[in-house]
DNA sequence: ATAGTCCTGTTGTCCGACAATGCGATTATC
DNA sequence: GATAATCGCATTGTCGGACAACAGGACTAT
């Protein structure tokens, strides 16, 4: 097969729907569109466009799925830029999707949070550490059967200590996997005597830790608990290389 | 109009382009539409959820932006499981987007690639390996004033070594981190003298440390190298508090 | 076998229409 | 005059049908 001329461009021609999604995106991106501000409304960006409704409206769907622009109450749409909650939970549910494995998500905790707790235990607020303790309280208080309520407030601990760190990159990434701790707890936390018992334990020795600004210590505890995580796992009898969802 | 007796329900409607979104998500994540399996024609999808072609490609849309369906040449639609790449890439999309700022991805970079590094110094195999040296030698022989160049092969590095890790949690989140690395390096490449050089050396440094298998050199190079990044920052006057977008 | 032609299934786009709904202005009631 | 009920209006959600564009297969001619 002889190729000779292949001197031309792939040629990329992508349907309207597509152009007015990127047209409005780049306004978005380009600052054009501030956040909050209102898009025009269908029938003018047809105009504008010179494309029907139809064509347009594709196009305000594939915004609105990546986030970019959200109605507000059968309103108009209105521009947005994506927090690092919106990010963090589309990142899990794709994840999920995608299959990952216990053992997966367990060795991503592994590896961030206590360098996280570290961050922690040098960064955190009087405001963060009073939420931290609110979250806290309400697990001790806990009953031991409440299976549902625990996992929310052992997530909770880890979603307060994640807002406190003050960064949106670290903020996403370990809501993301917050999200998938949550999922996953709650398919074992019934097959691990004592769970809420070992999980106040360290959770409280790593708030200590970040109250007296230890690092050192917050790292260890923390390490203890996403260790003991896996022992529930364990004990649960999960197979670690099963998707999680 | 007298409405006799709504005594109830918070009530959620939701527009039927919604339902047929969340109808076919559910049956992807459900499986049973499997990955790689074309989704029935539009106007069968009419038939079966008795809306109009419009409505049914609004909903198509919505898939189509989450990630769940992919066109395959003009035809059908097939099902498709999202994977790190495609996490990472709109994940890291819309962080920047949010504004989020030089400083943000530098610290998370601080946090999470130097425990990334001892994990790849354990695990990455040969084959890995011999990827990062072909990546270290294209970096090797470029030239020093192609920054375009040098901060490609920077980035590929560490995609190359995320990439080993074998872990799509880890992948995806480390992907998002090259993803914004690339983008604020691109920035900052042409006021920093000796670049390539710089990077050249701290890569090839931990490159070696995973092929000696010594974790803590590993993790100490890669955080020189993160470190080195930041004077690259410095060096550029770039203010760390800026969006990198 | 290769190149050319026709056919057909499916998507992309257009048009026009109407119901549902939320919002503001207007009117009625005290 | 303030509050409640009513009416229009603007906009979105949905519908139905129509046609062009285009990929891919079948068929033919050389």
């Amino acid at each position: 097969m002889a190729q000779e001329k292949m001197k031309f461009s792939p040629l990329f021609r992508e349907p309207a729907y597509l152009k007015v999604y990127r047209a409005i995106e780049k306004n978005i991106v380009d600052g054009h569109l501030a956040d909050g501000e209102a898009l025009p409304i269908e029938a003018e960006l047809c105009h504008q466009f010179e494309v029907t409704r139809s064509t347009v409206r594709e196009g305000l769907r594939l915004l609105e799925q990546s986030g970019l622009i959200a109605r507000g109450s059968h309103k108009r749409f209105i521009v947005k830029r994506p927090n690092a909650a919106d990010v963090a939970a589309a990142a899990s549910r794709s994840l999920a999707l995608g299959g990952v494995t216990f053992n997966e998500v367990w060795e991503a905790l592994a590896i961030y949070y206590p360098q996280a707790a570290r961050l922690a235990a040098r960064r955190l607020d009087e405001e963060n550490l009073t939420a931290l303790k609110g979250v806290l309280s309400e697990l001790e208080e806990n009953a031991d059967d409440n299976h549902q309520k625990t996992v929310e407030c052992a997530v909770a601990f880890f979603q307060s200590l994640a807002k406190g760190l003050d960064n949106r990159v670290l903020l996403a990434m370990l809501q993301s996997l917050n999200l998938m701790i949550g999922e996953s707890l709650r398919q074992v936390i019934g097959g691990t005597p004592n769970a809420r018992t070992r999980i106040f334990n360290a959770q409280k020795n790593i708030l200590d830790a970040c109250i007296a600004r230890d690092e050192d210590l917050a790292e260890e505890w923390m390490t203890k608990h996403i260790v003991d995580l896996k022992r529930g796992y364990v004990v649960a009898k999960v197979n670690m290389d099963a998707a999680i969802l």
